[in-house]
DNA sequence: CCTCATGTGCTCAATTTGAGTATAAGTGTG
DNA sequence: CACACTTATACTCAAATTGAGCACATGAGG
């Protein structure tokens, strides 16, 4: 019996793919790659028997396949790839989806195997230059510039992807689903004063997504909307990935504190504020996010001052390693 | 080149384990498959060339392979098998987590191929007797007798779990590993005053089986623990997938409505809490779980009465469907 | 009618949250 | 050096939420 491999049923290739985020300048970046075709081929070396379609020479997350026989775990091969191709160390990883669609990767189809891709989410503060060639340190904003309300609600939002959805609502072909378009882009795009809801990061790429405003789903008969203006494109499924790892970590600061694998060894609260701020998209109350911090406990202060504030120096903080054990139920909630 | 399936990188087959729910009287219970080797046999068509060790012939959970040829993604692979399997129409369906490790299957190893298996949690209400051949619906507190804490912290672990964890501590080999032993212990077990957190499972699972304390993780030469006591073992990880299971389910119906997957069309508020509480093993206050309820709006009153009480009749409530879209943010949060 | 069991409305204090005022302590400027 | 400007930090206060409980309603069964 042909076991696992049997051609009857279809190959299967497992890769891993690596959302690597660092806080850079109070901007949170993701690691991309920029592809040509030369550099996907070196890439996806067990993959790219075909050449890419023309179209997906766009940026790419990170990813490395998946040697069973190497790696002993999913999370290991990854470390072992990343922290081999990146020099740096990856102290968090947490695994986010396996992503297994048809069609996802258009170089399967006949004869090609399947590609399942198991999503995973790595926090570094290390962001010294990586080996990885043509590959750079993105801000997030750039796939997604509606998701940063740092300065308020982005104008794009105004000005672009609400007339626009609205239109899409308009374009309904029944009075329900009119009803239920509209629901949903209140839900996520806090239309008509619904509050906004920072986590909602991939059901509003897919709302998106499927009201055929972002690029990836154009059908490539209509001209491609103007790139800056809903955010750049990534290859084959990679901005959805990003969506769910954004989302993922606005989620999950909220109750565990993750945000601290960011930050350097030693910060201030409004440093802390910053980073957490960026991660969210949103502005928050800085009184009430010191009584937060430090009633969780999370946080101690070195004794140490730090002067190059701009205004009063203030005072730096460690965060106590301790606590990753202890309560597990505590992160940075704001708002 | 030998895409995907090169023998010098080792084959990959993927599997999909669910982790199907149901309530039935009260209990949360889990669709288990009692294995004998035939059994496993056929449902693991592709996969047994190989005899089981002995060891395994465990309850284990449902189980079907991935087809990438017929399988346009894997949630509909997983429905497809599950829904021909069982006879029962699946609601919510949820990836739960990949499971790569290698030796997690023992059919593996030697010119076997690896087995990844992506774990999925739904759920359903419908339970009538199934179409798999020796399936049960079995108590999840079957498996994991401690976490059920619906009348009082359960004896088993004051008389049995913690008296053996603090011998676990105590047996550390230097005073760092018994402070960070001890910590661990006190965060997931909520020993000394620590309080209980009804989402640990995992954690919980994990901590028993590296201090040796649940059968999955005896060596097989000291004699096999008493099995009413630390739980029934389930064959390979599964019970490890099914703690992943519960964890994320009494997570998630804190800020999501999927409780609402598990009742029938119509019931009372007494009967959701009864629900609520069986799936979190924990008792709750009875007026400010109703306030609650009705402060979030996910319900209505359909006017009805039940009169099958046992003491005065109470109002039968539908849940809103609306609001699945609706502010994602709300659930039945308790404690 | 009385008891028992559950359903349902309401109170009340403790805590948490959201928003703001006030003051401290640095830097750079005229 | 007085002054504006910046950030840090302490404290206040009202509104909202939560945890616990009392009281009464409404059925069944004796």
């Amino acid at each position: 019996m042909n076991v696992g491999g049997a051609p009857e049923n279809g190959q299967v290739v497992i890769g891993l793919n690596a959302v690597i985020v660092a806080i850079i300048e109070e901007q949170p970046k993701v690691l991309v790659v920029q592809h040509t075709p030369e550099t996907l081929t070196a890439q996806h070396e067990t993959l790219t028997d075909r050449a890419l379609p023309h179209d997906d020479r766009h940026e790419a997350l990170p990813f490395g396949p998946f040697y069973p026989l190497k790696h002993r775990t999913l999370e290991s091969g990854l470390r072992s790839w990343v922290e081999e191709q990146t020099n740096h160390e990856i102290g968090y990883v947490e695994q986010l989806y396996t992503f297994g669609n048809a069609g996802r990767d258009p170089r399967e189809g006949a004869g090609g195997p399947r590609v399942v891709s198991v999503g995973y989410l790595a926090l570094v503060q290390d962001t010294r230059p990586t080996a990885i060639e043509n590959a750079v340190w993105q801000s997030w904003y750039h796939y997604f510039p509606w998701e940063d309300w740092r300065d308020g609600p982005p104008r794009i939002l105004e000005k672009d992807i609400i007339p626009a959805l609205r239109k899409w609502i308009a374009g309904s072909a029944t009075r329900e689903q009119r009803e239920e378009r509209y629901e949903r882009a209140c839900i996520t795009f806090g239309l008509d004063d619904t509050p906004w809801s920072d986590e909602l990061v991939l059901e509003r790429y897919e709302l998106l997504y499927e009201a055929n405003l972002v690029n990836e789903s154009q059908d490539g008969k209509s001209k491609p909307l103007p790139v800056d203006c809903r955010g750049t494109p990534m290859a084959l499924d990679h901005r959805r990935i990003l969506a769910t790892a954004i989302g993922r970590l606005r989620g999950k600061i909220k109750y565990r504190p993750v945000v601290f694998e960011l930050m350097p060894p030693t910060f201030t609260l409004l440093q802390l504020q910053r980073v957490v701020e960026a991660l969210s998209g949103t502005q928050l109350h800085k009184q009430n996010f010191r009584r937060l911090i430090e009633k969780k406990g999370l946080v101690e202060d070195t004794g140490k001052i730090e002067s190059q504030t701009g205004g009063r120096p203030a005072s730096q903080f460690r965060f106590r390693r301790e606590v990753l054990m202890e309560r597990q139920a505590l992160g940075v909630r704001h708002n």
